[in-house]
DNA sequence: AAACCTGACAACCGCCTTACG
DNA sequence: TCGTAAGGCGGTTGTCAGGTT
């Protein structure tokens, strides 16, 4: 059916934000709140629309923002959660607190996407899939594709050990196909098990990443529930060894209906629940 | 010094989801 | 149950500052 595009009501400004506005909207939503984002602007006596005005005050002006760079620990955790959920920036954004889905988004493809590319360009071709860090590299190390991707099937199973090629499903977003390659995320002494991403993120033991084919299906994140349902059925086959906790088994077992459509929150919290929290930042 | 290039980021656009009558 | 309005989200674009030639 389509829709009009809110701005295009004739008077409603465009464009950057003057100081002036920023204050008139901070003022307005500290007193009256921002139940309604559509008659905000008016009565507020903004010649904006509704969704700018949500925008600028969610991205920039709200007071518990975090300005300024991203550290080295918000990368990676970035980095960490875009394995995981795609390109679900708010998802990301809501465990980042102070950070937005659209800064993050941003970061994204100016720094962190830029680097693993960077990364894959100079990656050797040969062992493409199952390449690991070279041990005599161990102190300058970076990701490589298969240490990158077994960290997410490592951070969904808690081991590698004993998975089936089969079932060792790994996923991306539609967006991570450029990097599911590689990443150039700096982990020192990963060849060692006991790099920077050891104790939050990497358990892996290098002797099995050989015997660890990774498989990267691309279209999990764009399969249908049913499609979905099949890949929860596979998971059962992976995580029904490794998750303990007795909440997570009805989801798990029996049946395979798991209702795992969309439900990126539902693995979070496996991994919370696997008792692999520290993998992830405070929510 | 000027022109051009590149990176960073704020803002917009349009689709999807949800709430509600 | 359906239609509509509003909110939310991700992709994309526009602009500007800094760097390079």
């Amino acid at each position: 059916m389509g829709r009009a595009p809110c701005c295009d009501k004739v008077g409603l400004k465009k464009g950057p934000w003057t100081p002036e506005e920023d204050q008139i909207l901070i003022s307005f939503i500290q007193k009256h709140g921002h139940s309604n984002w559509r008659a905000l602007p008016k009565q507020a006596g903004l010649l904006r629309c509704g969704k700018s005005c949500r925008l600028r005050w969610i991205n920039y002006l709200r007071p518990d923002i975090k300005r300024g760079n991203f550290t080295k620990e918000e990368e990676d955790t970035i980095i960490q959660l875009h394995e995981i959920m795609g390109n679900r920036w708010s998802a990301i954004a809501a465990r980042l607190p102070g950070r937005t889905d659209n800064e993050i988004k941003n970061v994204w493809h100016t720094h962190l996407k830029k680097r693993l590319e960077k990364y894959q360009t100079t990656k050797p071709q040969g062992k493409k899939a199952r390449s690991r860090p070279n041990q005599a590299n161990a102190e300058n190390m970076t990701v490589s594709n298969s240490t990158a991707t077994n960290s997410f099937v490592e951070t969904s199973t808690g081991t590698v050990d004993n998975v089936p090629s089969s079932s060792a499903h790994s996923y991306s977003s539609n967006d991570f196909s450029s990097i599911t390659e590689i990443s150039s995320i700096e982990l020192p002494n990963i060849s060692s098990g006991h790099g920077i991403y050891d104790d939050q993120i990497f358990d892996i033991q290098q002797s099995n990443l050989d015997d660890f084919p990774v498989i990267f299906d691309e279209t999990f994140w764009s399969s249908s529930s049913q499609d979905l349902t099949s890949d929860a059925n596979d998971l059962n086959l992976v995580f029904s060894d490794m998750v303990d906790d007795e909440q997570l088994q009805p989801q798990f077992s029996g049946t395979g209906s798991c209702d795992c459509e969309d439900n990126v929150d539902f693995w979070l919290d496996v991994f919370v629940k696997a008792d692999r929290t520290s993998e992830l930042p405070e929510f």
